[in-house]
DNA sequence: TCAACCTCATAACAGTTGTTATGCAGTGAA
DNA sequence: TTCACTGCATAACAACTGTTATGAGGTTGA
């Protein structure tokens, strides 16, 4: 088990990101990071066992990636506005979000027949479920948000509604805009007030 | 060109959709899909131009369904309840709704980095959209909405809403039941009411 | 009967896939 | 220096891919 450069490997991932968003994710090949990265094979099967590792590893990165934008939110807001910074960090406002809901979907898809792949998805869909949950509780103890609030049930919906929103700007062409994207989502967490 | 029998295609295409489910959509192979078929792949090749056009045909039977589903809920009732059920169509709650949920996401995920088949998705897409505007315009005629609701608008929440909550239901480990889908649908329909 | 056609099996094609083995340049420690 | 090890290129492997050509059996209609 050789030491191993973390680095290198986030390089690699994101030349893998760069190629499932450009061609989509059954056509990336090793080859094809490796041509990503202007390097061969050599250095793509070096860094990971197997493709299987690094599909792996790529997912990962969407959740290490979506839980930084969460956290930035956190830092920056109080109350339930900082509950709507969070849930935005899922809408595809910019071409850094947009990117990673490409890939999320991507894997997603990929995931339907493998069961080993959903497994992984759910994981990380749990992850960020906790967190939407734990700051459900903290708005409720602040009595910032409704009693009658179930924060485990509500963290799904909320989910539901963002994951659902940025697929709409994914599959529809009458799409709503960014604008209208952060209403529907400002509205409904308004509706959760005290 | 050859005079083809569509029931055999759709014979084709089920036997695909079967593959996709249990293996997954980049797994599903020409000669997987006749294999699920119990024959060779001259069947495929002969009902099917190339592989492109059998995927878009499959595509194609995900928005049929859909449609043949909520035609059904049209024709058993009316009002607010009718959009509910309509909306319903979407929500995995029974096998077959699970099997066209997952079908899908695959397809979603397959269009990443396939602008063409991103269109197809899209145009079906739209044309779901197109119903539940209609419906919308209907109940606001009839005032059982606000009359301040945008329909276009509200017709993408209203899909957004729906799709993330069938999302849920793939992802999340701590999903909602059947019972907890339909009622964040209902009560968010309720908020449309005048 | 015979010819046209639909239906499908079989086989071969070139290309791509993930994986593995081999080897070479560089680096640091002994 | 010598030895071990990292980082990576190269090449080969069998398996699998979509596509295409060929032909055989059955049906239909003249």
């Amino acid at each position: 088990m050789p030491m191993i450069q973390t680095d290198r490997r986030l390089e690699v991932s994101e030349a893998a990101w760069r190629v499932i968003v450009r061609e989509g994710l059954d056509r990336t090949s090793m080859r094809a990071i490796a041509q990503e990265m202007n390097c061969t094979t050599g250095v793509v099967t070096h860094y990971f066992r197997n493709k299987q590792e690094l599909i792996l590893f790529a997912l990962h990165q969407v959740t290490e990636r979506l839980q930084v934008l969460m956290e930035q939110a956190v830092a920056n807001s109080s109350g339930c506005d900082r509950l709507v910074t969070m849930l935005s960090s899922f809408l595809p406002l910019d071409r850094e979000r947009q990117e990673i809901l490409r890939v999320w979907v991507a894997f997603l898809g990929y995931a339907v027949g493998r069961e080993d792949l959903m497994v992984a998805h759910q994981q990380s869909a749990g992850e960020l479920r906790q967190v939407i949950i734990q700051e459900l509780v903290t708005l409720q103890k602040q009595k910032k948000i409704r009693s009658d609030i179930n924060p485990a049930i509500e963290a799904n919906v909320l989910l539901a509604l963002v994951n659902g929103v940025g697929l709409d700007a994914l599959i529809q062409l009458q799409r709503l805009s960014p604008e209208q994207q952060k209403a529907v989502l400002q509205r409904y967490v308004d509706g959760l007030r005290n």
